[in-house]
DNA sequence: ATTCGTTATGTTATGTCATAACACATCCCG
DNA sequence: CGGGATGTGTTATGACATAACATAACGAAT
């Protein structure tokens, strides 16, 4: 665990394994892929990971790409409070930016409170080309 | 098919069923929800409703909730244009709204330029409460 | 330290969403 | 009328996610 996380309770092993999993990955992952590359360790059931994905995440250490189906681990100090987080996700290369820029997210804010929406969360992600891939 | 949709071919017999279907739901339905709602009309597969999702996706007439893994019929006159829609969805009620406020695409591609990103299609949704479900 | 509620885990089975592969039909255009 | 492109039907399979139930570990209060 980052020295960063300092804000949750203490992870479970299976929890941790999961983390570690997915910090270590260039790109965002499936939950089967995480369960394969932990069968080692002796897991045996999509259920073992998806529970311990479903805390991760309410930890804010994880984060779920609806577009992928697929699972990254926060990329910032303290991704509790980011209720907006954005994602750029590379189609050539698979690798993930997440940004929370206020200037994303205050005029998303400012849209929901004029409807009358009540804002409980946000999935906001971009597909295209990194820079890497764009100039290779 | 509605007047405003005017710039794309004909539609096939399959595609005006799918769509009929999406455009008289007052919520986003799943592909397999659709495939029921067509048995009477002769539909037997999955495959002939992705099919016809597929065009008329691409003719810009519906929209696909990642979220949600469902799909809309599009609320809009021109949709095709509309690279950066977004969607409120209410958890409650479960309907729907489309929105194209030039005030969140515009930061986001400012965004994507910035970081070179080349974007080539974004994912928006909200989650929350629609201004009917908060004050019931 | 024991009880008891809460949380985590293991396991099997099932449910839900989506596509591969192949065959056949239809349409349109030269 | 011939031939490519597009649409359709069908079967089978792959990929993602959860229900239901049993057992175990933990932690606080007595």
């Amino acid at each position: 665990m980052t020295a960063a996380h300092v804000h949750h309770p203490d992870l479970t092993r299976n929890q941790s394994l999961v983390y570690d999993v997915l910090n270590g990955s260039d790109a965002p992952l499936s939950a089967y892929s995480i369960l394969d590359a932990l069968r080692g360790e002796g897991f045996r059931a999509p259920l073992q990971v998806y529970r311990a994905l479903e805390k991760l995440r309410a930890y804010g250490l994880v984060h779920r790409l609806e577009s992928l189906n697929a699972f990254v681990a926060c990329s910032h100090p303290d991704c509790a409070g980011h209720e907006t987080a954005g994602f750029a996700i590379c189609e050539k290369c698979g690798k993930v930016s997440e940004f929370a820029e206020e200037r994303i997210a205050a005029p998303i804010r400012d849209w929901a409170k004029a409807e009358g929406f009540v804002l409980a969360g946000s999935t906001i992600e971009l597909r295209g080309l990194c820079r890497d891939c764009r100039e290779g």
